[in-house]
DNA sequence: AGTATACCGGAGGTTACCTCCGTTTTGCAA
DNA sequence: TTGCAAAACGGAGGTAACCTCCGGTATACT
Protein backbone atom coordinates (compact mmCIF):
# COMPACT_ATOMS: atom_id res chain seq x y z
CA UNK A 1 0.00 0.00 0.00
CA UNK A 2 2.40 2.58 1.15
CA UNK A 3 5.22 0.49 -0.17
CA UNK A 4 3.57 1.03 -4.06
CA UNK A 5 3.98 5.23 -3.09
CA UNK A 6 7.58 4.64 -2.65
CA UNK A 7 8.17 1.30 -4.94
CA UNK A 8 6.80 4.88 -7.64
CA UNK A 9 9.49 7.20 -6.41
CA UNK A 10 12.12 4.37 -6.47
CA UNK A 11 11.39 3.67 -10.30
CA UNK A 12 11.71 7.38 -11.05
CA UNK A 13 14.99 7.77 -9.12
CA UNK A 14 16.08 4.45 -10.93
CA UNK A 15 15.38 5.22 -14.32
CA UNK A 16 18.63 7.21 -15.64
CA UNK A 17 18.93 5.61 -19.30
CA UNK A 18 16.15 4.34 -21.63
CA UNK A 19 12.92 6.06 -20.13
CA UNK A 20 11.33 8.34 -22.31
CA UNK A 21 7.76 8.29 -20.71
CA UNK A 22 8.88 8.27 -17.28
CA UNK A 23 8.04 11.90 -16.25
CA UNK A 24 5.03 11.91 -18.49
CA UNK A 25 2.55 14.61 -17.85
CA UNK A 26 -0.03 13.45 -15.46
CA UNK A 27 -3.22 13.78 -17.21
CA UNK A 28 -5.81 16.24 -16.66
CA UNK A 29 -8.78 14.12 -15.88
CA UNK A 30 -6.22 12.33 -13.55
CA UNK A 31 -5.40 16.02 -11.77
CA UNK A 32 -9.24 17.08 -12.00
CA UNK A 33 -10.42 13.93 -10.15
CA UNK A 34 -7.84 13.73 -7.70
CA UNK A 35 -8.57 17.23 -6.64
CA UNK A 36 -12.27 16.57 -6.53
CA UNK A 37 -11.40 13.72 -4.65
CA UNK A 38 -8.92 15.60 -2.21
CA UNK A 39 -12.29 18.39 -1.77
CA UNK A 40 -14.99 15.67 -1.25
CA UNK A 41 -12.91 14.01 1.40
CA UNK A 42 -11.74 17.25 3.80
CA UNK A 43 -15.56 17.98 3.62
CA UNK A 44 -16.37 14.51 4.45
CA UNK A 45 -14.30 14.25 7.50
CA UNK A 46 -15.10 17.37 8.56
CA UNK A 47 -18.37 16.45 8.85
CA UNK A 48 -18.99 13.21 9.39
CA UNK A 49 -15.81 12.39 10.92
CA UNK A 50 -12.99 9.74 9.85
CA UNK A 51 -15.24 6.40 9.35
CA UNK A 52 -17.36 8.00 6.44
CA UNK A 53 -17.89 5.52 3.95
CA UNK A 54 -15.38 5.82 0.91
CA UNK A 55 -18.05 4.67 -1.44
CA UNK A 56 -19.62 8.14 -0.01
CA UNK A 57 -17.10 10.34 -0.68
CA UNK A 58 -16.19 9.09 -3.96
CA UNK A 59 -19.85 9.29 -5.10
CA UNK A 60 -20.06 12.71 -3.73
CA UNK A 61 -17.06 13.51 -5.70
CA UNK A 62 -18.83 12.44 -9.00
CA UNK A 63 -16.05 9.54 -9.37
CA UNK A 64 -16.08 5.75 -9.24
CA UNK A 65 -14.86 3.85 -5.90
CA UNK A 66 -11.96 2.45 -8.43
CA UNK A 67 -10.96 5.67 -8.94
CA UNK A 68 -10.50 6.44 -5.35
CA UNK A 69 -9.26 3.22 -5.06
CA UNK A 70 -6.11 3.76 -7.28
CA UNK A 71 -5.36 7.64 -6.50
CA UNK A 72 -5.13 6.48 -2.80
CA UNK A 73 -4.55 2.82 -2.06
CA UNK A 74 -6.00 2.99 1.60
CA UNK A 75 -7.90 5.08 4.24
CA UNK A 76 -4.76 6.12 5.48
CA UNK A 77 -3.22 7.52 2.06
CA UNK A 78 -7.00 9.68 1.65
CA UNK A 79 -6.64 10.91 5.54
CA UNK A 80 -2.74 11.90 4.96
CA UNK A 81 -3.14 13.85 1.50
CA UNK A 82 -6.47 15.86 3.02
CA UNK A 83 -4.28 16.51 5.90
CA UNK A 84 -1.50 17.46 3.79
CA UNK A 85 -3.25 19.34 1.36
CA UNK A 86 -5.39 21.33 4.21
CA UNK A 87 -1.61 22.20 5.83
CA UNK A 88 -0.83 23.54 2.76
CA UNK A 89 -3.79 25.93 2.24
CA UNK A 90 -2.99 27.23 5.75
CA UNK A 91 0.74 27.93 4.92
CA UNK A 92 -0.27 29.56 1.80
CA UNK A 93 -2.45 31.76 3.67
CA UNK A 94 0.06 33.14 5.93
CA UNK A 95 1.67 34.97 2.69
CA UNK A 96 -1.44 36.38 1.76
CA UNK A 97 -2.42 37.78 5.07
CA UNK A 98 1.29 39.40 5.22
CA UNK A 99 0.23 40.73 1.92
CA UNK A 100 -2.81 42.08 2.52
CA UNK A 101 -2.24 43.97 6.33
CA UNK A 102 -0.22 44.68 8.87
CA UNK A 103 1.92 41.92 10.15
CA UNK A 104 0.52 41.28 13.86
CA UNK A 105 -2.89 41.83 12.57
CA UNK A 106 -1.83 38.99 9.79
CA UNK A 107 -0.33 36.99 12.56
CA UNK A 108 -3.37 37.36 14.90
CA UNK A 109 -6.12 35.95 11.81
CA UNK A 110 -3.56 33.23 11.21
CA UNK A 111 -3.64 32.19 14.91
CA UNK A 112 -7.60 31.93 14.79
CA UNK A 113 -7.25 30.75 11.59
CA UNK A 114 -5.30 27.60 13.11
CA UNK A 115 -7.91 27.36 15.69
CA UNK A 116 -11.13 26.50 12.79
CA UNK A 117 -7.79 24.28 11.40
CA UNK A 118 -8.05 22.01 14.43
CA UNK A 119 -11.14 22.32 15.04
CA UNK A 120 -12.33 20.92 11.76
CA UNK A 121 -9.97 18.33 12.01
CA UNK A 122 -11.30 17.26 15.15
CA UNK A 123 -13.16 14.57 13.16
CA UNK A 124 -10.21 12.97 11.52
CA UNK A 125 -8.26 13.37 14.63
CA UNK A 126 -8.67 9.68 15.42
CA UNK A 127 -7.21 8.64 12.06
CA UNK A 128 -5.05 10.87 11.60
CA UNK A 129 -3.29 10.27 15.07
CA UNK A 130 -1.93 7.06 14.76
CA UNK A 131 -0.64 8.30 11.28
CA UNK A 132 1.38 10.64 12.63
CA UNK A 133 2.82 8.60 15.43
CA UNK A 134 3.79 5.96 13.00
CA UNK A 135 5.35 8.10 10.50
CA UNK A 136 7.81 10.03 11.82
CA UNK A 137 8.40 11.81 8.46
CA UNK A 138 5.26 12.83 7.37
CA UNK A 139 4.50 13.96 10.79
CA UNK A 140 8.12 16.39 10.93
CA UNK A 141 7.29 17.60 7.09
CA UNK A 142 3.37 19.19 8.23
CA UNK A 143 5.21 20.54 11.57
CA UNK A 144 7.99 22.25 9.49
CA UNK A 145 6.18 23.66 6.94
CA UNK A 146 3.64 24.98 10.17
CA UNK A 147 6.77 25.97 12.04
CA UNK A 148 7.78 27.95 8.79
CA UNK A 149 4.74 30.02 8.25
CA UNK A 150 4.54 30.77 11.67
CA UNK A 151 8.17 31.80 11.90
CA UNK A 152 7.76 34.27 8.60
CA UNK A 153 5.03 35.93 10.03
CA UNK A 154 6.36 36.07 13.74
CA UNK A 155 8.99 37.67 12.07
CA UNK A 156 7.62 39.86 9.69
CA UNK A 157 6.10 41.54 12.89
CA UNK A 158 9.16 41.66 15.03
CA UNK A 159 11.11 43.98 11.58
CA UNK A 160 7.85 45.97 12.26
CA UNK A 161 7.87 45.93 15.98
CA UNK A 162 4.77 44.82 16.81
CA UNK A 163 5.75 41.38 17.88
CA UNK A 164 8.49 40.21 20.55
CA UNK A 165 11.30 38.69 19.21
CA UNK A 166 11.63 36.50 22.28
CA UNK A 167 9.27 33.83 20.71
CA UNK A 168 10.42 31.74 17.11
CA UNK A 169 7.58 29.65 15.21
CA UNK A 170 7.93 26.55 17.53
CA UNK A 171 7.11 28.01 20.63
CA UNK A 172 3.81 30.03 18.97
CA UNK A 173 2.74 26.61 17.19
CA UNK A 174 3.47 25.01 20.83
CA UNK A 175 1.12 27.33 22.73
CA UNK A 176 -1.24 27.48 20.39
CA UNK A 177 -1.59 23.56 19.51
CA UNK A 178 -1.68 22.94 23.12
CA UNK A 179 -4.47 25.29 23.74
CA UNK A 180 -6.44 24.18 21.35
CA UNK A 181 -6.02 20.35 22.33
CA UNK A 182 -6.67 21.02 25.86
CA UNK A 183 -9.96 22.89 24.94
CA UNK A 184 -12.27 19.59 24.64
CA UNK A 185 -14.53 18.85 22.35
CA UNK A 186 -16.36 21.54 19.97
CA UNK A 187 -15.58 24.73 22.08
CA UNK A 188 -13.37 26.39 19.88
CA UNK A 189 -14.92 29.56 21.02
CA UNK A 190 -13.03 29.17 24.13
CA UNK A 191 -9.65 28.80 21.70
CA UNK A 192 -9.96 31.58 20.31
CA UNK A 193 -10.73 33.37 23.32
CA UNK A 194 -7.39 32.04 24.73
CA UNK A 195 -5.11 31.96 21.92
CA UNK A 196 -6.22 36.22 21.47
CA UNK A 197 -4.69 36.63 25.06
CA UNK A 198 -1.71 34.87 23.90
CA UNK A 199 -1.82 37.15 21.00
CA UNK A 200 -1.66 40.05 23.21
CA UNK A 201 0.93 39.00 25.28
CA UNK A 202 3.31 38.71 21.70
CA UNK A 203 2.23 42.20 21.10
CA UNK A 204 3.24 43.27 24.50
CA UNK A 205 6.97 43.01 24.43
CA UNK A 206 7.49 44.30 21.27
CA UNK A 207 10.27 46.50 20.74
CA UNK A 208 7.81 49.16 20.39
CA UNK A 209 6.71 48.95 23.86
CA UNK A 210 8.52 48.47 27.17
CA UNK A 211 10.19 45.09 27.69
CA UNK A 212 10.52 43.92 31.50
CA UNK A 213 13.96 41.78 31.55
CA UNK B 1 -28.79 0.33 21.89
CA UNK B 2 -27.24 2.31 25.05
CA UNK B 3 -31.26 3.63 24.82
CA UNK B 4 -32.42 -0.35 25.65
CA UNK B 5 -30.25 -0.54 28.47
CA UNK B 6 -31.85 2.78 29.93
CA UNK B 7 -35.10 1.11 29.68
CA UNK B 8 -34.65 -1.96 31.49
CA UNK B 9 -33.19 0.00 34.41
CA UNK B 10 -36.58 1.87 34.35
CA UNK B 11 -38.76 -1.38 34.10
CA UNK B 12 -37.19 -2.55 36.74
CA UNK B 13 -37.33 0.66 38.92
CA UNK B 14 -40.79 0.73 38.16
CA UNK B 15 -42.42 -1.94 39.14
CA UNK B 16 -42.89 -1.85 42.67
CA UNK B 17 -45.88 -4.09 42.87
CA UNK B 18 -46.78 -7.57 41.55
CA UNK B 19 -43.27 -7.98 40.90
CA UNK B 20 -42.62 -11.59 41.64
CA UNK B 21 -39.77 -12.74 39.85
CA UNK B 22 -37.84 -9.13 39.53
CA UNK B 23 -34.64 -10.18 41.22
CA UNK B 24 -34.83 -13.71 40.30
CA UNK B 25 -30.81 -14.59 40.70
CA UNK B 26 -29.15 -15.16 36.96
CA UNK B 27 -28.93 -18.12 35.77
CA UNK B 28 -25.64 -20.00 36.33
CA UNK B 29 -25.51 -20.05 32.29
CA UNK B 30 -25.47 -16.24 32.07
CA UNK B 31 -23.00 -15.54 34.42
CA UNK B 32 -20.74 -18.48 33.31
CA UNK B 33 -20.94 -16.89 29.14
CA UNK B 34 -20.30 -13.55 30.53
CA UNK B 35 -17.14 -14.26 32.29
CA UNK B 36 -15.80 -16.01 29.24
CA UNK B 37 -16.55 -13.28 27.01
CA UNK B 38 -15.16 -10.66 29.10
CA UNK B 39 -11.84 -13.02 29.22
CA UNK B 40 -11.70 -13.48 25.44
CA UNK B 41 -12.67 -10.04 24.89
CA UNK B 42 -9.89 -8.39 26.82
CA UNK B 43 -7.29 -11.29 25.06
CA UNK B 44 -8.39 -10.17 21.40
CA UNK B 45 -8.07 -6.73 22.44
CA UNK B 46 -4.98 -6.66 23.49
CA UNK B 47 -3.38 -9.18 21.04
CA UNK B 48 -5.30 -7.67 17.87
CA UNK B 49 -6.54 -3.73 18.97
CA UNK B 50 -10.34 -2.96 19.36
CA UNK B 51 -11.65 -3.15 15.84
CA UNK B 52 -11.11 -7.38 16.22
CA UNK B 53 -14.28 -8.75 15.18
CA UNK B 54 -16.87 -10.00 17.90
CA UNK B 55 -17.46 -12.61 15.71
CA UNK B 56 -14.12 -13.47 16.62
CA UNK B 57 -14.31 -12.96 20.43
CA UNK B 58 -17.77 -14.87 20.23
CA UNK B 59 -16.32 -17.92 19.09
CA UNK B 60 -13.08 -18.05 21.53
CA UNK B 61 -15.55 -17.71 23.96
CA UNK B 62 -17.07 -20.71 23.07
CA UNK B 63 -20.32 -19.26 22.72
CA UNK B 64 -22.56 -17.55 19.60
CA UNK B 65 -22.82 -14.36 18.52
CA UNK B 66 -26.46 -13.51 19.65
CA UNK B 67 -25.08 -14.63 23.27
CA UNK B 68 -22.40 -11.89 22.83
CA UNK B 69 -24.76 -9.30 21.75
CA UNK B 70 -27.63 -10.13 24.43
CA UNK B 71 -24.37 -9.12 27.14
CA UNK B 72 -22.98 -6.79 25.85
CA UNK B 73 -25.68 -4.47 22.86
CA UNK B 74 -23.05 -2.34 21.39
CA UNK B 75 -18.94 -3.14 21.06
CA UNK B 76 -18.76 -0.45 23.47
CA UNK B 77 -20.38 -1.69 26.21
CA UNK B 78 -18.38 -4.92 25.90
CA UNK B 79 -15.02 -2.52 25.96
CA UNK B 80 -16.41 -1.05 29.26
CA UNK B 81 -17.26 -4.16 30.60
CA UNK B 82 -13.74 -5.40 30.34
CA UNK B 83 -12.29 -1.97 31.41
CA UNK B 84 -14.05 -2.36 34.46
CA UNK B 85 -13.40 -5.27 34.75
CA UNK B 86 -9.44 -5.11 34.35
CA UNK B 87 -9.17 -2.28 36.80
CA UNK B 88 -11.03 -4.59 39.60
CA UNK B 89 -8.41 -6.82 39.09
CA UNK B 90 -5.49 -4.25 39.13
CA UNK B 91 -7.09 -2.88 42.55
CA UNK B 92 -7.56 -6.01 44.26
CA UNK B 93 -4.26 -6.58 43.30
CA UNK B 94 -3.28 -4.00 45.13
CA UNK B 95 -5.23 -5.64 48.40
CA UNK B 96 -3.21 -8.90 48.10
CA UNK B 97 0.09 -7.92 47.73
CA UNK B 98 -0.62 -5.63 51.00
CA UNK B 99 -0.89 -9.14 52.38
CA UNK B 100 2.00 -11.09 50.94
CA UNK B 101 4.87 -8.24 51.50
CA UNK B 102 6.02 -4.90 53.27
CA UNK B 103 3.97 -2.11 52.17
CA UNK B 104 7.26 -0.32 50.41
CA UNK B 105 7.62 -3.51 48.18
CA UNK B 106 3.68 -3.87 47.45
CA UNK B 107 3.66 -0.45 46.01
CA UNK B 108 6.58 -0.64 44.12
CA UNK B 109 5.30 -3.92 42.68
CA UNK B 110 1.81 -2.62 41.87
CA UNK B 111 2.98 0.38 40.10
CA UNK B 112 5.45 -1.73 37.80
CA UNK B 113 1.58 -4.14 37.69
CA UNK B 114 -0.42 -0.25 36.38
CA UNK B 115 2.71 0.48 33.62
CA UNK B 116 1.58 -3.47 32.41
CA UNK B 117 -1.80 -3.05 32.64
CA UNK B 118 -1.47 0.44 30.78
CA UNK B 119 0.83 -1.38 28.04
CA UNK B 120 -1.90 -3.90 27.73
CA UNK B 121 -4.68 -1.48 27.20
CA UNK B 122 -2.41 0.06 24.18
CA UNK B 123 -4.51 -2.03 21.97
CA UNK B 124 -7.79 -0.99 23.39
CA UNK B 125 -6.69 2.95 24.02
CA UNK B 126 -8.80 4.30 20.47
CA UNK B 127 -11.92 2.66 21.27
CA UNK B 128 -11.77 3.52 24.86
CA UNK B 129 -10.56 7.59 25.38
CA UNK B 130 -13.51 8.64 23.31
CA UNK B 131 -15.57 6.39 25.84
CA UNK B 132 -14.17 7.92 29.31
CA UNK B 133 -14.67 11.87 27.58
CA UNK B 134 -18.20 10.75 26.97
CA UNK B 135 -19.28 9.08 29.72
CA UNK B 136 -18.04 11.46 33.29
CA UNK B 137 -18.81 8.77 35.56
CA UNK B 138 -17.70 5.87 34.04
CA UNK B 139 -14.09 7.70 33.92
CA UNK B 140 -14.86 8.61 37.56
CA UNK B 141 -15.79 5.62 38.79
CA UNK B 142 -12.84 4.11 37.79
CA UNK B 143 -10.38 6.33 38.27
CA UNK B 144 -11.96 6.76 41.81
CA UNK B 145 -10.99 3.02 42.19
CA UNK B 146 -7.52 3.44 40.88
CA UNK B 147 -6.89 6.05 43.47
CA UNK B 148 -8.39 4.53 46.24
CA UNK B 149 -6.20 1.48 45.51
CA UNK B 150 -3.29 3.76 45.51
CA UNK B 151 -4.22 5.52 48.37
CA UNK B 152 -4.75 2.38 50.41
CA UNK B 153 -0.80 1.65 49.44
CA UNK B 154 1.20 4.99 49.84
CA UNK B 155 -1.10 5.04 53.20
CA UNK B 156 0.29 1.66 54.67
CA UNK B 157 4.10 2.72 53.45
CA UNK B 158 3.55 6.00 55.50
CA UNK B 159 2.19 3.86 58.69
CA UNK B 160 5.18 1.76 57.91
CA UNK B 161 7.69 4.54 57.59
CA UNK B 162 9.23 3.56 54.51
CA UNK B 163 7.19 5.87 52.25
CA UNK B 164 7.29 10.00 52.20
CA UNK B 165 3.66 10.87 53.57
CA UNK B 166 3.36 14.16 51.12
CA UNK B 167 2.01 12.30 47.92
CA UNK B 168 -1.21 10.98 48.01
CA UNK B 169 -3.17 8.57 45.29
CA UNK B 170 -4.20 11.05 42.59
CA UNK B 171 -0.62 12.18 42.58
CA UNK B 172 0.71 9.35 41.69
CA UNK B 173 -1.62 7.83 39.22
CA UNK B 174 -1.30 11.26 37.39
CA UNK B 175 2.84 10.52 37.69
CA UNK B 176 2.31 7.16 36.71
CA UNK B 177 0.04 8.35 34.20
CA UNK B 178 1.96 10.72 32.80
CA UNK B 179 4.75 8.63 32.30
CA UNK B 180 2.89 5.86 30.59
CA UNK B 181 1.82 8.14 28.11
CA UNK B 182 4.59 9.80 27.18
CA UNK B 183 6.62 6.72 26.75
CA UNK B 184 5.46 6.37 22.97
CA UNK B 185 3.98 2.78 21.51
CA UNK B 186 5.39 -0.26 22.80
CA UNK B 187 8.26 0.65 24.77
CA UNK B 188 7.08 -0.21 28.51
CA UNK B 189 10.47 -1.45 29.61
CA UNK B 190 11.06 3.06 29.64
CA UNK B 191 8.70 3.64 31.87
CA UNK B 192 8.95 0.64 34.09
CA UNK B 193 12.41 1.86 34.55
CA UNK B 194 11.09 5.82 35.01
CA UNK B 195 8.53 3.98 37.10
CA UNK B 196 11.21 2.74 39.12
CA UNK B 197 13.02 6.01 39.50
CA UNK B 198 9.79 7.75 40.67
CA UNK B 199 9.46 5.12 43.36
CA UNK B 200 12.92 5.76 44.79
CA UNK B 201 11.82 8.96 45.05
CA UNK B 202 8.82 8.31 47.03
CA UNK B 203 11.23 5.96 48.79
CA UNK B 204 13.99 8.77 49.39
CA UNK B 205 11.66 11.34 51.73
CA UNK B 206 10.29 8.98 53.73
CA UNK B 207 10.12 9.30 57.63
CA UNK B 208 12.41 6.61 58.62
CA UNK B 209 15.26 8.87 56.11
CA UNK B 210 15.94 12.47 55.96
CA UNK B 211 13.91 15.19 54.58
CA UNK B 212 15.18 18.28 52.93
CA UNK B 213 13.15 20.85 53.74
C1' DA C 1 -4.16 11.24 -37.18
C1' DG C 2 -2.58 7.02 -34.80
C1' DT C 3 -1.33 4.57 -30.88
C1' DA C 4 0.47 3.13 -26.60
C1' DT C 5 -0.49 4.31 -22.13
C1' DA C 6 -2.72 5.57 -18.25
C1' DC C 7 -7.11 6.27 -16.35
C1' DC C 8 -12.09 5.50 -15.55
C1' DG C 9 -15.88 3.22 -13.20
C1' DG C 10 -18.78 -0.10 -11.28
C1' DA C 11 -19.94 -5.10 -10.73
C1' DG C 12 -19.21 -8.34 -7.42
C1' DG C 13 -16.52 -11.28 -3.90
C1' DT C 14 -15.33 -10.90 0.95
C1' DT C 15 -15.81 -9.73 5.56
C1' DA C 16 -17.95 -7.79 9.65
C1' DC C 17 -22.01 -6.12 11.83
C1' DC C 18 -26.23 -7.02 14.05
C1' DT C 19 -31.19 -8.95 14.38
C1' DC C 20 -34.36 -12.40 14.85
C1' DC C 21 -36.41 -16.45 16.43
C1' DG C 22 -36.77 -21.55 17.21
C1' DT C 23 -34.51 -24.45 20.69
C1' DT C 24 -32.55 -25.44 25.14
C1' DT C 25 -31.53 -24.70 29.88
C1' DT C 26 -32.55 -23.38 34.51
C1' DG C 27 -34.57 -21.45 38.72
C1' DC C 28 -38.62 -21.75 41.29
C1' DA C 29 -42.91 -23.71 43.28
C1' DA C 30 -46.10 -27.38 44.14
C1' DT D 1 -39.35 -34.82 42.19
C1' DT D 2 -41.82 -32.88 38.59
C1' DG D 3 -43.74 -29.19 35.76
C1' DC D 4 -43.44 -24.85 33.75
C1' DA D 5 -42.57 -20.24 32.52
C1' DA D 6 -38.89 -17.18 32.15
C1' DA D 7 -34.50 -16.49 30.55
C1' DA D 8 -30.59 -17.63 27.84
C1' DC D 9 -28.55 -19.98 23.89
C1' DG D 10 -26.76 -19.93 19.13
C1' DG D 11 -26.44 -19.42 14.39
C1' DA D 12 -28.74 -18.34 9.92
C1' DG D 13 -29.06 -14.59 7.13
C1' DG D 14 -29.95 -9.52 5.72
C1' DT D 15 -27.27 -5.26 5.37
C1' DA D 16 -23.38 -2.51 4.69
C1' DA D 17 -18.63 -1.35 3.86
C1' DC D 18 -14.32 -2.74 1.96
C1' DC D 19 -11.48 -3.56 -1.88
C1' DT D 20 -10.17 -5.95 -6.45
C1' DC D 21 -10.48 -6.63 -11.07
C1' DC D 22 -10.89 -5.72 -15.82
C1' DG D 23 -13.37 -4.14 -20.15
C1' DG D 24 -13.98 0.27 -22.02
C1' DT D 25 -12.34 5.08 -22.69
C1' DA D 26 -9.82 9.41 -22.78
C1' DT D 27 -5.40 11.60 -23.61
C1' DA D 28 -0.53 12.73 -24.08
C1' DC D 29 2.96 11.97 -27.30
C1' DT D 30 4.92 11.13 -32.28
Amino acid sequence: MVAREVEAAEIRVSAPEGSVSTDRRPRADAVRNRDLLLSAAADAFAARGADVPLDDIARSAGVGIGTLYRHFPTRDALVEAVYRYEVDVLCQRADQLLEEMPPDQALAEWMQLFVRHVATKKGMLSALKPLLSSNPSFSDQTKGRAQAAATKLLNAGVAAGTVRADVDGADLLRAVGGICMSTDQERSEASERLVGLLFDGLRHGAAGSQVSG
